[in-house]
RNA sequence: GCCAGUUUAGCUCAGUGGUAGAGCAACGGUUUUGUAAACCGUAGGUCGUCGGUUCGACCCCGACAACUGGCUCCA
């Protein structure tokens, strides 16, 4: 994927040299950005602009304005660009000295149509200071618009073919939540007309294949916000087929790579995840705690301890008028004490965000030996999420979700193996679903984040950097590598791929766990009979049930290979004819004792009625029966997008089925 | 969570300050067929929820919820 994917989720400086490699219709897109910033000030002079790059499928322009642009502004503004587009500006490049920038900033003239004198561009202020020392810094002007800008641009605002605003949203200052929010006007331009018109032609298309109209065209899946809850999809039927024929394909694919299955429940106690380390890290992301009821001696001492908590903080909020400053401070020692043990004898669970500590104290429910190792543990397990609600997003972003995890515990002469494994079973996947548009993505840790976002353990982040790095090298995978994105207990491997909207997913991940283990006190006993504390590799290749049909769906655009098939053949006859269904009704039989998902229509219903409905539930194969088909001992054969293939025998026609089925043939 | 928008029948959508329509789907009939839609009929909605303005609200205003597009976050 282009690099200004990334950008536009990382956004990090250009360096001049990303720069001077933009391409053609990126340089168009950067142009139509300052020519949006153009007409917006011909609006509406006082409007402050902070960053406007191409992105992958256009631009955009950050500003703050006290007007809120709505898309019924567009016409105005379009009609304004149009003008500037027309009157052919030139794009004068300047060199100018810090200083001069600085003063022009103040004035209000950089990101303006003139100088606005008590209106300071306070955003290019903030932008000139993380220009480094010596770095050229430069404007781009086209008519009476200035902007500091790095470049590069077209010639001309009259370079720009055609071009469209999108959208209006809102976007925080250099992505932070805390910092100013801006409106960010979305746009798209290309170098004609005709190029621009495909491209929203294309998104059309996407939009037919958006997962979430065709869940609810073949009856896949709901979401029952009412009596459910947002994030938390029910599987129907045919949804439900494809999440069984994914967990077929991953305990077939699993079990033949050594790994074991466990089973673990969908609650554990708070203990569990303070050992984790998750709760001080996680907590937000995780469904608030259940408080269960104390029974019998507990809840009397967790009472008496209740109420020796009470009466001393009141004697230390107000110490009694003889007490000695000692005397205070050891009552207040001993009520930390005290509210420490309290918070302990309340018994809390937690719904499970994640698999991995269940699992851990399955690796400790048992001796382990070095010769027991790798130990590869999977789990189709269900875990919750209480993703912030302007995250959730069909099934690609839902609150209860079920992972397609694994935990491998090795050791270090192991780990290159095991790690590499992993990768190949990712490809071999991805081989089934015919998926060739993916990227790896190395994310490291950043040292500004230890001890605060990350775990606290500088050598044995480099060390499992290396290792990673090492690994993902000299197997030749292309891979991009990304800092400070982590998991907090060590390095990972997302793999992202794009939805047929071109939107971009994490679909898979490998993460390596040196922190984890050993706050569980895992170990195993060596050849040197000492004990040792293993590392962890969490995989997911399937990463979610959710995520992976819902992007599955857009990817076949609902016409799923038949070894998928929510139903994978209908038997129709032409007419209700006792002699036809006679003959079809064993047919049925026969595949269906093969375990094919099949159904028959047998009714009177015109053949073309027929057809035109099973076209629409997207069944991969239809046998069409009629007299001629009877009298041959044939059926013929129509495939879902496919048309008519013909007559043939039967039993050929089933055996057929049978083998692509077989073979999950694509 | 933040910004903006949306919410009318199962689905796709009309509609007006004077208490709602179409097509498809569903259901009941008729129809007996060769590869994407045969005909007739029936039923279905306190117009997202709650509150306000009004003689009167699906329509105007407000709050809330869900959804959509982004941001932040992320499997």
């Amino acid at each position: 994927m282009s690099s200004d994917q990334n950008q536009a989720i990382q956004p990090e400086r250009k360096t001049l040299e990303d720069r001077a490699r933009m391409t053609e219709l990126e340089r168009i897109r950067h142009s139509c950005a300052h020519v949006l910033a153009t007409a917006i000030l011909r609006l509406w002079p006082e409007a402050q602009f902070a960053y406007g790059p191409p992105v992958e499928n256009g631009f955009y322009y950050d500003l703050e304005l006290s007007h809120r642009i709505a898309p019924e502004d567009f016409e105005a503004i379009e009609a304004e660009m149009k003008r500037e587009i027309k009157a052919n500006h030139p794009f004068e490049r300047r060199e100018v000295t810090r200083a001069e920038a600085m003063a022009d900033a103040q004035s209000g003239r950089l990101g303006g149509l003139g100088p606005r004198p008590g209106n300071p561009s306070r955003f290019k202020l903030d932008l000139l200071a993380q220009i480094p020392e010596g770095e050229p810094i430069s404007y781009y002007q086209n008519g009476d618009f200035v902007d500091l800008c790095a470049g590069p641009h077209v010639m001309r605002t009259g370079n720009i073919g055609a071009f469209k605003l999108t959208t209006v949203a809102a976007a925080y200052y250099k992505g932070d939540e805390k910092g100013p929010q801006l409106q960010r006007i979305y746009g798209t331009a290309f170098k004609n007309r005709t190029a621009m018109d495909e491209y929203f032609k294309m998104l059309e298309e996407a939009k037919r294949r958006d997962h979430r109209k065709i869940g609810a065209e073949m009856g896949l899946f709901v979401i029952d916000t009412e009596f459910v809850g947002p994030g938390m999809p029910l599987w129907l039927p045919k949804g439900t087929v494809l999440v069984e024929e994914l967990e077929k394909l991953a305990k077939e694919t699993e079990f033949e790579a050594g790994y074991v299955r466990v089973r673990t429940p969908h609650l554990a106690r708070e203990r569990m995840y303070r050992t984790s380390g998750h709760l001080p890290y996680y907590a937000e992301s995780m469904f608030p705690p259940m408080e269960m009821p104390l029974e019998g001696e507990a809840r009397a001492r967790e009472r008496e301890l209740a109420q020796k908590v009470e009466a001393l903080r009141v004697r230390c909020s107000a110490p009694p008028a003889g007490a000695t400053p000692e005397e205070t401070a050891r009552q207040l020692e001993e009520l930390k004490r005290l509210e420490e043990a309290h918070g302990q004898s309340s018994d809390r669970y937690y719904l499970k965000a994640m698999n991995c500590p269940h699992h851990h104290r399955i690796f400790d429910a048992q001796p382990r030996s070095y010769r027991d190792l790798p130990l590869r543990l999977a789990e189709y397990g269900t875990c919750y999420r209480y993703e912030q609600s302007g995250e959730l997003f069909g099934l690609m972003r839902v609150r209860s979700l079920n992972m397609n995890d694994a935990h491998i515990y090795c050791t270090e002469e192991q780990f290159a193996a095991e790690f590499r494994a992993v990768n190949d079973m990712y490809l071999k996947y991805f081989k089934v679903f015919g998926l060739s548009k993916y990227q790896m993505r190395f994310s490291t840790h950043s040292p500004s984040g230890l001890g605060k976002k990350y775990v606290n353990e500088p050598g044995l982040w480099k060390k499992t950097e290396d290792m990673v790095r090492t690994v993902l090298q000299e197997s030749g995978i292309q891979f991009v590598e990304v800092a400070n994105e982590a998991a907090f207990y060590g390095p990972k491997i997302d793999v992202q791929v794009w939805s047929a909207i071109g939107r971009e997913f994490t679909i898979a991940t490998n993460q390596v766990d040196f922190a984890v283990p050993s706050r569980f006190g895992l170990h195993y006993r060596d050849r040197d009979n000492t004990d040792k504390t293993p590392l962890c590799i969490h995989r997911a290749p399937l990463g979610t049930h959710e995520r992976f049909i819902g992007f599955s769906i857009e990817h076949y655009g609902g016409n799923f290979p038949l070894w998928l098939a929510p139903e994978q053949v209908r038997i129709l006859t032409l007419g209700d004819e006792e002699g036809l269904v006679r003959y079809a009704q064993p047919i049925l039989q026969e595949l269906r004792k093969h375990q094919v998902r099949v159904e028959g229509d047998f009714s009177s219903t015109p053949i073309k009625a027929k057809i035109a409905e099973v076209e629409a539930a997207r069944v991969h194969t239809m046998l069409v029966i009629g007299g001629r088909d009877v009298e041959a001992g044939h059926v013929s054969v129509r495939l879902h997008h496919g048309g008519p293939q013909g007559a043939s025998p039967k039993e050929r026609v089933m055996a057929d089925i049978l083998q692509a089925i077989q073979e999950r043939r694509s």
